[in-house]
DNA sequence: CGAACGCTTGATTCACATCAAAGTTAGTGG
DNA sequence: CCACTAACTTTGATGTGAATCAAGCGTTCG
């Protein structure tokens, strides 16, 4: 499954070309794309199978354990990220140490692309995870040559920036309760649309994570779940919850 | 000068090929590219003068006046613009009324890039202004037959997101001083780049527009600037503010 | 001049934060 | 497998920053 965890070799190894990287690399031959199960949903979907040849070149197939870090705030960007498995969060760190998460990255989800020569935010693996792996230099350069995956990149960064403008209304305009509910069922939404299809939303990251990404605190989206409980609108469950009334969820999220 | 009310022939003309539009066309013949200030700092650049030669047949020169809609929310995004003079503010509302401003316009910006097929926010005019605007269709062949447009536009986009990002911090994490505080500066830097460069940041648009893009009511915003006048950072003047204590404020808003 | 609008200022309220503690789950080592 | 600990989550009591409610004050404009 996608979100499921997984142990990668431990110690990891470092990533081919990068030592600060706390991935292991799954297959020294290049990124694993013959059985890859969300090409379709990727940006590499553009690509034919001759493109693919060297495209999966460029870069590895990478694990990473739960809670290490794929890249970090003001590092060199030095490569980019296809998300294939797990979860994945994206965050910007103030100097005092508050954090916003920016957003959660699921499979299918191209990471890294930087405007400036290093990072705008970190990203750390919420479940244990895989990533193709491709160092900047070789991908811009390919990028430069394949017009058609500059386009479907330049789409993926628009949809980006649709959500970026919601998670904008919801941290200026809505209640807790409504931030809650419109963060399950964008969540919920976004897992459908990549085949992970469940009555049970899982929920694999912590509560702290939930509220750094509403702009709330941990109490309080504690709260607010146990009050959506006590309502009958959602059951929680071990590591998730299930929807009891959609409806009135949708008019909360509306 | 970039931000100076103007009034376009009043009432105003439809653009061509969309009566709905609230803009007054100012030249049948095309983009005023010639003597464009702000080209080099539009998508624009990347075109040299045969390509613009064509381009500019594309769209038209449209003049607006403040207040009046460049485009609103879920209708038909059968158009894209790219700002030349004024300020433009882009929102998105919520059922029942709340409005979430998500960005100011400033000259060179490019607006109404929609991964659907209607807009995801509204964009109306702060101040009088002008825009290049085209039909999407002609727009988006354009786009697909110039591989250095489209990457230009990737580039603003990603811009954008960067910019996004750091507003969803502000949202999520941020006091009513320090909002202020990063709203100031960064209006700054931004017209400082398109250079506009000048002791007094004006700003045009209404108490209530800070309010809405800052995710506060307008009362805090009034009192949180009087408190920055109180104390000898800025200086409050008709229709703007001076810069007092830089530093300050840049603390504030780190 | 009067009406309308936008802005400021003051008094009060409230949603959510903070502080505090208990309960629960997960991880570790014997 | 269980005891022990650490980490996470929930729940309760209290505090507070910003919202709301409510005037008043310029400016602009018909």
């Amino acid at each position: 499954m996608l979100l499921q965890p997984k142990k990668f070799k431990d110690p990891v190894e470092p990533a081919f070309g990068d030592p600060n990287c706390g991935g292991c690399v799954l297959d020294p031959s290049g990124c694993l794309c013959d059985g890859c199960k969300i090409r379709p949903l990727s940006v590499c979907n553009v690509l034919n199978e001759q493109e693919i040849k060297t495209f999966r070149n460029l870069g590895h197939s990478v694990g990473y354990n739960a809670k290490t870090s794929l890249f970090s705030q003001d590092e060199e960007a030095d490569a980019v990220f296809n998300l294939t498995e797990g979860m994945v969060r994206l965050y910007k760190l103030l100097p005092d140490g508050r954090r916003q998460i920016v957003g959660f990255a699921l499979p299918g989800d191209f990471l890294g692309l930087a405007f400036e020569p290093t990072y705008s935010f970190s990203a750390d693996a919420v479940t244990s995870a895989v990533a193709c792996r491709f160092p900047r230099k070789l991908f811009e350069a390919y990028v430069d040559q394949t017009p058609a995956l500059l386009k479907r990149l330049h789409e993926a960064a628009t949809y980006e920036l649709t959500l970026a403008r919601e998670q904008m209304v919801l941290l200026g305009r809505r209640s807790a309760e409504e931030r809650i509910a419109a963060f399950l069922i964008g969540l919920r939404d976004r897992l459908y649309r990549i085949g992970y299809h469940s009555p049970t939303l899982r929920l694999p990251m912590s509560r702290q994570d939930i509220a750094d990404f509403l702009g709330l605190t941990i109490e309080t989206v504690s709260r607010t779940l146990t009050k959506l409980a006590k309502d009958k609108v959602i059951l929680i469950v071990p590591d998730g919850i299930r929807f009891l009334k959609m409806e009135k969820l949708e008019t909360l999220a509306a």
